[in-house]
DNA sequence: AGCACGCCGACT
DNA sequence: GTCGGCGTGCTC
């Protein structure tokens, strides 16, 4: 007879309940509450569970349920709110709770380690203590020891080594009953000696008061300032506000942001213990700090997109630095966006939340002019800085040196005269894109992929950027066995070696991920770049993100068009945030920058609008386009997509998801109207139109697809996408939900890898 | 997602 | 004779 059983989610995903008999028949069903971990073996597999709830009944017969194997905790690891987030979570993204709730333990919990595992030796002072027993105490050492004591009650065993006592010493005033010891989570490391704030201009000053009267209120601010416009330092006084109220601060930044600098920035300025989530962590240290964040014991916690699941005792702040940064949305896996995970936790805690970036995301400006987010502006340099000047050069029938066109040439050598640095940005690696036949026409392109292999020369091979096949370069034309194969257009290390040929005497130094593999090489390059002198500076966007180069004085955009004519709505405005972003790395200090931006295009409008009236202006003409047609952040957008080695099979699971909504909108059209019978014999199958995308308005949800993605093989696999937008979610993801369902009993199509992607970044 | 079970080709 | 390919079915 079944007394009772557990809910317990599992790391799989599978949208399924399972259910656990308790370890004891006779376990108190009050031992097993939400949040708790469990092991369990589930398909032959020892695995970590998280309790969910109990139930009096199984939809599972009684004998196919196995007991659980052990309790890992006493008391829940995952508290009510956070549990209720990740319900949410699971829902809004349509993926398995469990694999949400993945992501909010740390690796060693999500192992089945104790959060005791943690816990470090310290030693305590004892109270009350023998005058007899201090008396006792002979060596200069021991008696140094003692005193310690006396100032702080409780030392950490590892930081009195450090100082230069033994543990014998420390034995001795135990065996005197001075001292115990205990074990207990240390404390993260303090700054002793804060800085002081910045002095606010007027702006940043008002800023900060409006940004300030919505503490304790759940309510999303947009903090768009121009760069150089004091961001980070509003940032800063509002987490002291924070923290002088007694809550806690959590601080997300882009992945690339969260470097040594940053790091040091937020620690020099505080001095309440910080716990900082970087990827130099290992798991141990990760379990620590996920602790002294639940505990309350950090005051801060910074870390990228993961942090939003860090739990916290008190959480009066959460600051999202760069919101438009797209590593803000994980691209695998749980495909959650922390900016949109942020504002629900906010809303539920009743905590603000603030989005701060010069290039705010289109959706976020949205939401700021509907009136949903607070708009809070700063278009001010802060300090004498003044804004760089912008340029288009056209490259259009230009005769070009080294790619650049010669009124660049002439400004770049115009400003290492006067031993400045100049930025070079390309967001191409490599030597060159394109390797080809002079002879026939051939060109170097990869087996697996729809894609041109890039040609590196340092050290030399031919690399595909999209499955990291490499290969060596032919000495001849495999076709016609000519000798004249040639490379085609430009890489950073092409540039870098054309430079470095035009100006020897100057150091031309190249950053991208080719030629600054660790983030210590990368630490160590930034020194260098500060100390100053003439230079160039060749590289991706890695140059683009995150890094002051005070000494810059010029920027240029080697190919700006990479964004104007993409077949993905959010090219341009993503082109424009990062052209934005590379521009704000000139003149930052006395003397101001300019920006050339080279293109083939100088006619181009949103180019034109960009340049002359900037980002905001460019965001406001964008948004209005975006109306028109009907796309985010006007209309939701999710995207199904299908990958396999073959091309029909993923076209008939995205043709069966089609099917599948359309049917659930003509059953859900009949349902609220029963009088009016479907009049359209609508066919259940659905052809395939591979060049055309089919576009059908239904009741509510518009199917743009199936169609190829931009590249349409990658890796050896086939790659079509089914996008379906509509204006008001729940239809959509009810519809989802539906689809969901009927494909994963498809058993014909398990070799087809498939997702659902909500609010995709990459439309194509 | 994994992993086991199950039924047909090239090997010690 | 067997080792092993990956098709399909299941996980409380």
């Amino acid at each position: 007879m079944l007394d009772y059983c557990i809910e317990i989610a599992i790391p799989v995903p599978l949208q399924r309940r399972f259910d656990y008999l308790p370890l004891q028949s006779d376990d108190s069903r009050a031992l097993y509450r939400a949040g708790q971990r469990v092991r369990i073996e589930f398909a032959n597999r020892l695995m970590t569970g998280v309790v969910i709830a109990t139930h009096s009944e199984s939809s599972v017969p009684a004998e196919k349920l196995k007991p659980i194997l052990a309790r890992l905790d006493d008391q829940p690891v995952i508290d009510d709110d956070m549990l209720s987030l990740c319900r949410w979570l699971a829902q809004y993204y349509h993926v398995a709770l469990g694999m949400v709730l993945e992501l909010a333990l740390p690796s060693m919990l999500r192992k089945g380690g104790s959060i005791n595992d943690v816990l470090e030796c310290h030693w305590q002072r004892q109270q009350p203590v023998e005058q007899q027993a201090i008396d006792t105490l002979r060596s200069a050492q021991q008696k140094s020891l003692w005193q310690n004591f006396q100032q702080q009650s409780v030392w950490q065993h590892s930081d009195l080594l450090a100082e230069g006592f033994s543990r014998g010493q420390l034995n001795r005033l135990q065996e005197l009953e001075l001292i115990e010891e205990i074990e207990q989570l240390p404390t993260p490391t303090v700054n002793q000696q804060a800085q002081l704030p910045l002095t606010l201009n007027a702006q940043q000053a008002s800023a900060l008061e409006t940004i300030q009267q919505q503490l304790g209120q759940a309510k999303t601010i947009l903090l768009e300032g121009i760069t150089g416009s004091g961001k980070t330092e509003v940032y800063l006084q509002l987490m002291q506000q924070v923290i002088d109220r007694g809550q806690q601060c959590l601080v997300l930044v882009p992945e690339i942001g969260l470097t040594p600098q940053t790091i040091a920035r937020f620690r020099a300025r505080f001095s309440v213990p910080m716990v900082m989530l970087h990827s130099g962590l290992n798991d141990r240290q990760r379990l620590q700090g996920w602790q002294q964040a639940r505990t309350g014991m950090a005051r801060i916690v910074v870390g990228t997109r993961s942090a939003i699941f860090t739990p916290l005792a008190d959480l009066g702040l959460i600051i999202l630095d760069e919101e438009h940064d797209a590593s803000f949305k994980q691209q695998d896996g749980v495909r959650y966006s922390a900016r949109n995970v942020a504002m629900v936790r906010g809303q539920r805690q009743s905590c603000p939340v603030l989005l701060g970036s010069a290039t705010p995301a289109l959706e976020s400006l949205h939401n700021a002019q509907t009136g949903r987010y607070l708009h809070v502006r700063l278009s001010q340099r802060a300090g004498h800085a003044k804004p760089p000047a912008l340029a288009l050069q056209s490259t259009l029938h230009q005769p070009l040196t080294a790619g650049f066109a010669q009124p660049v040439i002439a400004a770049i050598q115009q400003q290492l005269r006067q031993q400045r640095q100049v930025l070079v940005f390309l967001n191409r690696r490599g030597f060159a894109p394109l390797l080809a036949c002079q002879d026939c026409g051939w060109m170097a392109d990869c087996q697996r992929c729809d894609a041109r292999m890039t040609l590196h020369q340092q050290p030399p091979y031919l690399h595909c950027h999209h499955c990291d096949n490499r290969m060596a370069i032919p000495q001849h034309c495999p076709e016609c066995h000519s000798s004249k194969l040639q490379a085609v257009g430009q890489g950073t290390e092409r540039i870098q070696s054309q430079l470095q040929a035009l100006f020897p005497e100057i150091p031309v130094t190249r950053v991208d991920r080719d030629s600054v593999r660790t983030k210590q090489a990368f630490d160590d390059l930034y020194q260098s770049i500060l100390k100053g002198g003439a230079g160039i500076l060749v590289g991706t966007q890695m140059l683009a993100k995150g890094h002051h180069f005070p000494n810059v004085s010029l920027v240029v955009v080697v190919d700006s068009d990479h964004g104007l004519f993409s077949a993905d709505f959010r090219g341009l405005e993503h082109s424009a945030q990062l052209i934005e972003q590379v521009a704000g790395r000139a003149g930052r200090e006395q003397h101001p920058g300019q920006v050339w931006i080279q293109t083939l295009y100088p006619d181009h409008p949103q180019l034109n609008r960009l340049i002359q009236d900037g980002y905001s202006a460019l965001a406001t003409e964008m948004l209005q386009q975006r109306r028109q047609q009907q796309l985010p952040p006007f209309s939701n957008l999710a995207i199904i997509r299908a990958e396999c080695e073959h091309a029909e099979q993923a076209l008939e699971l995205l043709g069966t998801a089609r099917a599948t909504i359309q049917q659930w909108l003509k059953q859900d059209q009949e349902a609220r109207s029963p009088q009016t019978s479907s009049a359209n014999s609508d066919s259940s199958v659905v052809e395939y139109q591979p060049q055309s995308s089919i576009s059908v308005q239904t009741q509510s949800i518009n199917l743009v697809g199936p169609f190829p993605a931009v590249m349409e093989r990658r890796q050896g696999r086939y790659r079509y996408l089914l996008q379906c937008f509509c204006d008001t979610r729940r239809p959509l993801h009810q519809a989802l939900d539906v689809v969901q369902q009927v494909l994963q009993k498809q058993s014909s199509l398990r070799k087809v890898r498939w997702h659902i992607d909500i609010d995709p970044i990459e439309s194509i």
